[in-house]
DNA sequence: ACAAGTTTAGACCGATTGGTTTATTTTGGC
DNA sequence: GCCAAAATAAACCAATCGGTCTAAACTTGT
């Protein structure tokens, strides 16, 4: 991995946090800058689209990297039932230690992106919906393998 | 009710809105100017302590006016279990057309408000440590007429 | 109707915001 | 080890931030 590469891993993870914490316009770039050790005129040579395009790469990466976890918990489990359940129980046991500080990154993001922020509101909403599907997708399989009852309809319960 | 309290009352059910929406850092006194048709003075002559002692009064009325409209549904509920259930029912119908634009005040601000804003900070300790103890109360009174099971813990139960 | 007391608008302040640019340093392929 | 390319720091910018203050416009009790 290249030096800039590294450095703009780093801006990401650390912008990450701050964002999660203490929301889009809650962080300035002072914050950021802070934060990564890094001048402002670094920040533009990574991210010539401003704050807005660094939200973006750092919200991704929370997605991702909460995806991951969630990832490592759940595809050893056979059962579809036990899967499912150990998503919530896996929410239940990290509210106190998340896997990136601040708390669950599309709930964040949701609740101040409402108006206002355009750009990360599109990417919440395509984080929910991706959501969405892998619960649809689990239930259908699920019904494959009988662990499912047949009337459970997967939408309606995807998005309770 | 004076001219005075009218106008102070129509700041804060209108700021209490973009708070809700927005976010602390994300509102600016401008937005509040606007939206409750007022100059910066006359918002400093009834708020002195500016941005911050708006917030907090907006906050205290969104929270109150949750309550409120919680209390008519359930307070003419006798049964206990029913009781609880019906807050339940009441956040799930609300969802989309909450009592204050913007979603529930209490997880919008404490989401925000994790660090950087203190005393907003202690106010929404304070509303859930009251919602809280609301719930504790219930389900004391649910024991004693032996709707609840007795070896429920209040506590526990409450924090979930 | 008038005077005392409020409430208001709006100019003004320094600090900070997000963003741009330029000159300098560092990096990495050759 | 050299040199083009990339990354960086820092000065600079206009706009906006929250906050203060004063003079004018208002309520309101009498």
């Amino acid at each position: 991995m290249t030096k800039s590469e590294r450095t703009r891993k780093n801006i990401i993870e650390k912008s990450a946090t701050l964002f999660n914490q203490k929301g889009y316009s809650g962080t300035s770039l002072q914050d950021i800058m802070d934060a990564a050790s890094i001048s402002k005129g670094g920040l533009y040579g990574h991210f010539k689209g401003g704050k807005e395009e660094i939200a973006v790469a750092a919200f991704d990466f929370a997605v991702q990297c909460v995806y991951s976890k969630v990832g490592k918990r759940t595809h050893v489990i056979e059962n579809t039932v036990d899967k499912l359940k150990s998503v919530l129980y896996f929410y239940r046991e990290n509210i106190f230690t998340p896997p990136v500080e601040g708390g669950c990154p599309i709930q964040n993001t949701s609740v101040e992106a409402d108006d206002n922020q355009p750009v990360l509101k599109r990417q919440v909403i395509k984080a929910i919906q991706d959501w969405h599907a892998r619960v649809v997708h689990t239930l259908k399989k699920g019904k494959e393998r009988q662990e499912i009852r047949q009337d459970v309809k997967e939408e309606d319960f995807a998005t309770r």
